[in-house]
DNA sequence: TTGTATGCGTTATCAT
DNA sequence: ATGATAACGCATACAA
């Protein structure tokens, strides 16, 4: 790897100036930049990261902490981030937090030791008095999936509270009248909220909460909470894709009647979710916009610009099957959104 | 942020004493250790791996560059890439090639930029004639997911080759004398070797050869392929999950026939494959394992050691249903490995 | 056991 | 329009 200086040297120059042709930051006459271009395609140049780095303090580095990428959900909002990233000449770092939040503090120090110039995340403390631990690091901080209500921390989430209200309302229209909800971890906003536009559409009817952990097991336990209840709700709507899993293997594995006889709804579209008999109908959460628009507060922040502190990004309903009321005739709704 | 300086001037001792101490490097009083280590605290000092990195010429940092990690197969060897380098204190930059030349030279280039210390790929380009452009980078580079018959450049693969012939073998045991193979993207080393483990155990029976992209149009396009032949295999292996993916979709939507009367073998277990009806027999590679080994490889040849430089990892195949065979009583093989 | 001083590759200030 | 040089934060060779 060569370096400026050996550049300055062929080109019979100094570094300034080869600096300075690099980025374009003061006058060059034409001579002498054909002379400095030459050389960096003689030398085969690439400037060193590090060394700008260490000089401006910013290694065009962003970090991106998923709860697991292998979630289908964060690997979606991962390639909307680094699309808007790499459009900046940014680069991403990845780390995952597993829902820890010793993890979490791991991964944001590693991360600012790194030298990133900001951070993306979906804090898994997001209730109320949480937020204030975010905001006492040294770069900046944008909350993605999870609304984190600091002064300082812009957020990025979904409108799945109104989206969960839209499902139910819609079923509800339709007949039913027992509704359950499997919420997920507690204490993340997305639980709290999608807990409340549950709880509002379902009454004045018959309704229950069920409180998973946001993983599959919480799906298991879900589908024997199900098994077990002497009256049974007819629409069951699950918080997260995890949870939906384990629910839907448990019950096609020892309760198919309760599947075949349940509308089940789940956050996030997924192949399996259209696969499995009968299909789920599902919010569609715009995962890559959610990247793309977290990294571009980010990137705002980091050249100091004034962002807002919450942002709002709209859900799809899909409804696919409805085998309660099928009995009487039905408009067909299998792949369009709701309303 | 507070430097090694402020820490030498709180403890009253040299910047010198400051990083051996951080460091182990050489012997310190246990007296001004503790001084130091109480400077350090007091201050909240984190070294910055970009001062570091320039002297010492590495970032501690790796680049894995997926095709695309939406893809679980990319997701969950990333994962333990992850889990790998984090052992050793390395962070990891992720790019994307989306399986095209230029986008994959691009993020070479941008990661070496940005002073990693080396890289691990799934290269694009993994014909016989293609590994040399591999070798001229100016960091050590581990391939996975396919082989690279360069010197200097070890890969991690599996022994999918043998794994399909496995598969192929199976249903051949059970009477099946039709097959097909749905394979990939030409030119991968993957391509290649699964489709002559297909040849070699299809022989001397009928079958026949799609080459797909890799891509859910793939799949789609071999599902329009499939409904065409006059005379149908019995047995369809598809070299993607991808293809996989937009093959089922298509059969169950348009050729339902098909669907049903069809063993479906794939490569990579996804949720999906058991949910569709009937289910799909897979063909499981480690993926997390590929990810931990190829991570481990690097982190050695970044420290000078030798390593092998072909690391081929077990697949296992997991047979799910026979449509076909079914009129003849079966001993139960729904869910153990084949053999 | 500890300190001094140099250099990694770059940008930016101050001269010229 | 261009050059000389200090500084960024750290590790390390050399001295003491």
């Amino acid at each position: 790897m060569s370096t400026i200086r050996d550049v300055a040297k062929r080109a019979g120059v100094s570094t300034a100036t080869v600096s300075h042709v690099i980025n374009g930051t003061r006058a060059v006459s034409g001579q002498t930049r054909l002379l400095v271009v030459q050389a960096m395609k003689d030398l085969n140049f690439v400037p060193s990261a590090l060394g700008r780095g260490l000089r401006t303090n910013s290694l065009k580095t962003i970090g991106f902490v998923a709860a697991d990428l292998t979630n289908s959900f964060f690997a979606h909002v991962f390639r909307g981030v680094e699309s808007r990233a790499r459009e900046s000449n940014y680069t991403v770092i990845v780390s995952h937090s597993d829902e820890d939040v010793g993890h979490e503090s791991e991964a944001i120090q590693n991360l600012i030791a790194k030298g990133v110039d900001g951070i993306l995340l979906a804090p898994v403390r997001s209730g109320p008095d949480d937020a204030e631990f975010y905001t006492e690091f040294s770069v900046p901080i944008v909350s993605y999936d999870r609304r984190l209500s600091a002064v300082n921390i812009p957020s990025v989430v979904t409108n799945s509270q109104d989206a969960v209200g839209e499902a139910i309302n819609f079923f509800k229209a339709r007949g039913h009248e027992r509704f359950a909800l499997i919420a997920g971890k507690q204490g993340l906003s997305t639980t709290l909220e999608r807990g409340q536009g549950f709880e509002q559409a379902a009454n004045p009817h018959r309704h229950w909460v069920f409180y998973g952990d946001s993983r599959y097991e919480g799906g298991v336990h879900a589908a024997r909470w199900l098994s077990e209840q002497p009256v049974r709700p007819s629409v069951v709507l699950v918080g997260n894709n995890l949870m939906a899993m384990g629910l839907v293997v448990t019950l096609q594995e020892h309760y198919p009647e309760i599947l075949s006889s349940t509308v089940l709804i789940t956050i996030d579209e997924e192949p399996w979710t259209s696969f499995v008999r009968p299909p789920l109908s599902v919010i569609v959460q715009p995962t890559h916009e959610i990247g793309v628009t977290a990294a571009d507060l980010l990137l705002q922040r980091i050249h100091h610009a004034e962002v807002p502190l919450l942002t709002t990004l709209p859900c799809r309903f899909v409804a696919r099957s409805d085998p309660v009321t099928v009995s009487h005739p039905l408009p067909d709704y299998e792949s369009g959104p709701a309303s």
